[in-house]
This record gives structure tokens, C-alpha cells and sequence, in this order.
DNA sequence: TTGTACGCGTTATCAG
DNA sequence: CTGATAACGCGTACAA
């Protein structure tokens, strides 16, 4: 098997707790001692158990992510910033995606049983296991949904900066609209971002659903509505990569973006800046949600409950480039 | 703390040994007993400790991986397949990315000691610490590297499909060429597409040295070389993220592409099939990749070390859209 | 300055 | 069918 401490100590010709003290700096070792040890660690080439470690510590030096989907730039970016500050900490970090997974609750829970915390996106785990974690108190920050009392929340700004872009659209003076995205619940990104365009546009916009936030699903939908008799002048969409569906299905129609149908996504993902036209869209700072959540959860382990009702709201930025209509002044890459 | 399975075993009445048997099902139990085994564990809550059971088990059910880095579409994608796969045979998965990091070494020892096995891109970690973990046992899958004894290798196909890119560019007429990459070491991906292309088309391409792979550096590079003296008639890019940075380049300029300049990439992100024009690429099957991986990590995990030795290469494809000029017949989406 | 012995939470062997 | 008890690998009071 592994070298075990005892074989170290051995060789060395001392008792376990002088290997230890020596590795870890703790107590006082002697220089001859210290030089005995080290070079039974050097020649056994020894690395201290992660598993005994953890249990004599009490703590797994990890933390976890929990994702509804790993497909797509944005959430893949999120855990970029996350897994950098989190390593950064001296943090593992586990992940998990529950994209079609039928056994969520144990996926979570093993989860939970390997990490000293974790970070959760709204909408991935069920309203009773949250309950159930929070009462654990296990150490939680959740990601884009509703406060909730025991865990931190942190979030992108979305009603606010769907009204801003509502009233750019108006601005070109577009008479109707279509919002297109998937089913959306409470509290979610997607609910916010309706709410700020249709209190805008009022009767003007109608809710048209996808299947899901992609862009074959963009496509197909966007495809079906183009098609149908009431086309509407503009298309909001609820993500970039729906916007970019839509894009495709607009050129199959033959219709011109944005002279004959102006489109707007939301992320700001890579693919948004090179699309043809370049896609008008509201930039989220993504990986500066997993840095900062990383940072809040590394603050609520270590520093007890003080962190836990903190609720962060990041700003986000409108970007206006071609696909939502032409400009005669302003312009952004 | 936490609920232990001593305190399970007393409200029941019993001992740990038959709490354990009770809920893994391992050796009888007499149905009574098992009642009041479960009841108590229902109350409590009870949940194994994932530290206990690793160490008693003497495994971790969690394998990890370890990427250059986390940014851009290529290695998220490969990471959704390795995801997926590994979460459904029941093993947790820990990322590493080694980017900007100096401590590699320590970061990637400390996963090593936390899962039963893991996957590692070429050019991630120095030779040594590779030849010590080999030597330690450790199962190990290699993406995109040459064969190393004592572990299991996974790649794309390079070289041949270099090749068709070459040949097809070739069919253009085109007389001068320009290979965009940074610096690549040997046995690496780039080194054998560049293998490739050299091979086809000899002196009449030179290589071009990009600071990363990033559409920023892309570019960057293709922004100097296009207004250099010799501006070649195409530009192979080694990955699509540097080929969107010179199709970015080329606009700046005022380059029609594909008229004035030829563009391909390798990989075939999502942006490749957006950019205006779409860009020729070879399509890598990067999910599968990770699926792939996975599973071949799970057979070296639990069938010993029978498939230590098998090295695998994944075909390619080449993906013709208009980025490498006009044609007359074929066309693909 | 060093060593002994216990605790961390399981699983599994081996008597009963 | 059930219960002690020995691992598993380490950290650390406490004693020396």
C-alpha cells in the first residue's frame, strides 16, 4: 500500500508526533531530529494521507459547485473564476452537474459530504434539500435566485438592465416584440429579465417559449415564429445562444438583421462579438460571479455565520453593437 | 457535529456493526431488527461520513482532471464529457486547472491524494511528477500526448486531417501560406498539425508564433502579419480562437475574407459556425473526448491495470463552410 | 524536546 | 443473526 507516518517514524528512529510536528511546523523539533525526519520522509518519498488528514482536521479543504448544465459558455466561465480564487484558497473543488441526472438529491448529498461548502445555481436542487442543508449548516452561497434566510446569494443585475435595453429597442421605434425564452420560475434570471422588458413594452411584447437555453432549440423557435403571421419587428432573447439560434433562422427565412428583424441576446458570451451581425446583448460579469462567490464562501467557512446574510447584486452592462438596428452615433465592440 | 453511526446504533439498540450491515445490505439482518435500524436513522437523519467510509473502504469514489486551463470552449467541452460519464459510474470529479499557477506541482500531488485516478492533458504537469505518480500506481488516462508506458493515452487525429486541410487549401490555388500557433512542444497537438500542413505544402508556409490561444493573440499576430511586406494568400490557425482573432484582424484591415485571405481554424467551437464568414475548420469530437476518458479511467480503476496500455485516437473531421474560399459545389453547415 | 494514547467515523472479520 | 474489536492514517492533548 501507501507509506504510512508510523513507517516514517520508524525509519527515522522517533514517535509519529515528532514526524508530524516536523511536517506541519507545529511544536518544537529539534535541528538533528527535524534532519532525521526529513530525510526518512525524502528517501520513503512520503505525502501524509488526504483521508487522515481530513478526519484528525475535521475539515476536507474543498468546496463544491453544483450546475444545472456544463454545456455552453456561461456557466463554464462562472466556474472558471470560481475554480481559480477557490484554488487560490487552497481549496479542491468538486463539481456536479445536474443536467439530466434522475438522482439529484443523492448526487448533491454525497457532494455535500466531500466538501467543507459549496455553491449552488438557483433552480438545480429541490426547495426541501436546500432546507435540509441549510439546517446542516453546511456553508452555502447560492447563485442567481432569490435571497434565502442561511445562505449568502449573489447574483447579476437583470430587471434593470432589461428596462434599459427595452427602451434602446423603443428608441429605434420597433412596434412589436417577442421575448424568447425557456419556461422560467420565480425568481430566476430569466423571470427578472421579463419582468424589466414587459413592463417597457407593455402590450407590445409577448412571451414566446423555447425548449431550452440553446441554439438549436433558438432556432426552432425562432424558425416557427418568423414564420407565423404576426412576425414581430424585434426578438429579445433570453440568452445569446437562443439570440444566436435566431440569427441563423432569420438568414434561412431571408430576412435581414436588422433591417427587416432586430435581435438581442444576453450573456455577452464569445460567440455574441463574432456573430455576423454582431449580437446587441446585456454583458454579465460571469467569472466575477465565481470569484466572488468563491471569496463569500471561503468567508462563511472561516468565518462563521457573520457572512451568511449577505445577498450581492453585480451590475451588469448594456452592449450595443449591429443586430438590434442601425446607429448613427453610438457604437461599441 | 455531525450525527455518528454510535449514536444510530444506540437509539436503535443495537450495534454499529449491524447499523453498517442494515443500510449496505451486506450480511443478515433479521427484519425486526432492520426496522428499528432504519427508524433511528431516519430520525436522526443519519448520513454516513464520506471520510469514514473512503477510509474503512480504502478508496475515494472520485477521480479528478487536470487542464492547462479553464478558458474557452475546448476544454469545457471536454470537460462536460468527462463529467457526465464519471458522475453516472458513480465517481465525484475535482478540476484542476494549472494556469498561472506556480505551485503545479503541490496542486496536483494534493489531488492525487484525493481520488482513485485521473485524467491529465498533455504539457499540464513536468515529466517528473508524471514518472512519480506512474510509479506510485496512481491510474492515469493522458489527453493529447504521446504514449507514455504505465498509463493509458487518448487523442484526436492530427496529422491526417492537417493534411486534407492542407491539400483542400491546395485545391485553391493559393500560393502562399501562414501557420498561426504558439510556441508547441513536442508530441502535442499543434507539432502534429503542423507535421501535417508542412508536409503538404513545404516551402510555401511558414510558421507564426501566437503568445496563446486566445482570439486576443490571434488576433494580435495576424494583425502585425497582415501588414507585414509578405502577407500570405491564407492563414491555418492551430484552434478557431485564434482564427476568429485574425478574422477580426483581417476586417480591421479591410481584408475580404476569403477573397483577399483565407482563414481556418481546428476544433470547431460554437463560434466557428457563427462568424461571418463561417469558418473551415476540423472538427474535433471533444465531448466524446471526455466521455472516452472517463471511462477508459474506470477500467484502469477497477480492472487493474489490463488497460494501462491502451492508446486511442479519435477521427476528425473536416468541416468546409466559406472561410477558405469560394466553392462552387460543396458546402457544408 | 519527545513519546503515548486517544479520537476522528466507517467497514469487516471473527467469535458467539 | 448479532456484537466486540481491529484496522484505516493522521493530529494532538497530555504526560514525561
Amino acid at each position: 500500500m501507501e507509506v504510512t507516518i508510523y513507517e516514517v517514524a520508524q525509519r527515522a528512529g522517533v514517535s509519529i508526533a515528532t514526524v508530524s510536528r516536523t511536517l506541519r511546523g507545529t511544536g518544537p523539533v529539534a535541528d538533528k531530529t527535524r534532519q532525521k525526519v526529513l530525510k526518512a520522509v525524502e528517501e520513503l518519498s512520503f505525502t501524509p494521507s488526504r483521508l487522515g488528514v481530513s478526519l484528525a482536521e475535521g475539515r476536507h479543504a474543498a468546496n463544491g459547485i453544483v450546475f444545472p448544465n456544463l454545456a455552453g459558455p456561461y456557466y463554464t466561465e462562472v466556474l472558471l473564476g470560481y475554480e481559480e480564487v477557490a484554488s487560490e484558497l487552497g481549496r479542491s473543488v468538486l463539481i456536479l452537474s445536474t443536467k439530466g441526472r434522475s438522482q439529484v438529491r443523492d448526487l448533491v448529498k454525497d457532494l455535500a459530504g466531500r466538501v467543507d461548502g459549496m455553491v449552488v445555481f438557483g433552480q438545480t436542487v429541490p426547495e426541501d434539500l436546500v432546507a435540509e442543508l441549510i439546517a446542516a449548516e453546511l456553508p452555502l452561497v447560492f447563485l442567481s435566485r432569490d435571497p434565502v434566510p442561511g445562505a449568502a446569494t449573489l447574483r447579476s443585475e437583470n430587471t434593470a438592465a432589461a428596462t434599459r435595453l427595452a427602451e434602446h429597442l423603443r428608441g429605434h421605434g420597433y412596434d412589436s416584440y417577442a421575448f424568447l425564452g425557456a419556461p422560467y420560475a420565480v425568481g430566476d434570471d430569466v423571470s427578472e429579465r421579463w419582468a424589466g422588458v414587459s413592463a417597457v413594452l407593455g402590450s407590445a411584447i409577448e412571451p414566446v417559449l423555447t425548449t431550452e437555453y440553446t441554439v438549436e432549440s433558438g432556432y426552432a423557435a425562432a424558425l416557427e415564429l418568423l414564420r407565423s403571421r404576426h412576425r414581430p419587428r424585434a426578438l429579445i432573447c433570453s440568452d445569446d445562444e437562443v439570440a444566436l439560434g435566431a440569427l441563423l433562422a432569420a438568414e434561412e427565412l431571408g430576412l435581414a438583421v436588422p433591417d427587416d428583424l432586430a435581435v438581442t441576446g444576453w450573456d455577452d458570451i464569445m460567440a455574441a462579438r463574432h456573430a455576423r451581425p454582431a449580437l446587441t446583448t446585456i454583458r454579465q460579469p460571469m467569472r466575477e460571479l465565481g470569484a466572488r462567490a468563491a471569496r463569500t464562501l471561503d468567508e462563511l467557512i472561516t468565518g462563521g455565520r457573520a457572512a451568511a446574510s449577505t445577498h450581492h447584486v453585480l451590475s451588469t452592462e448594456l452592449v450595443v453593437r449591429s443586430s438590434c438596428g442601425v446607429h448613427p452615433l453610438e457604437e461599441s465592440p
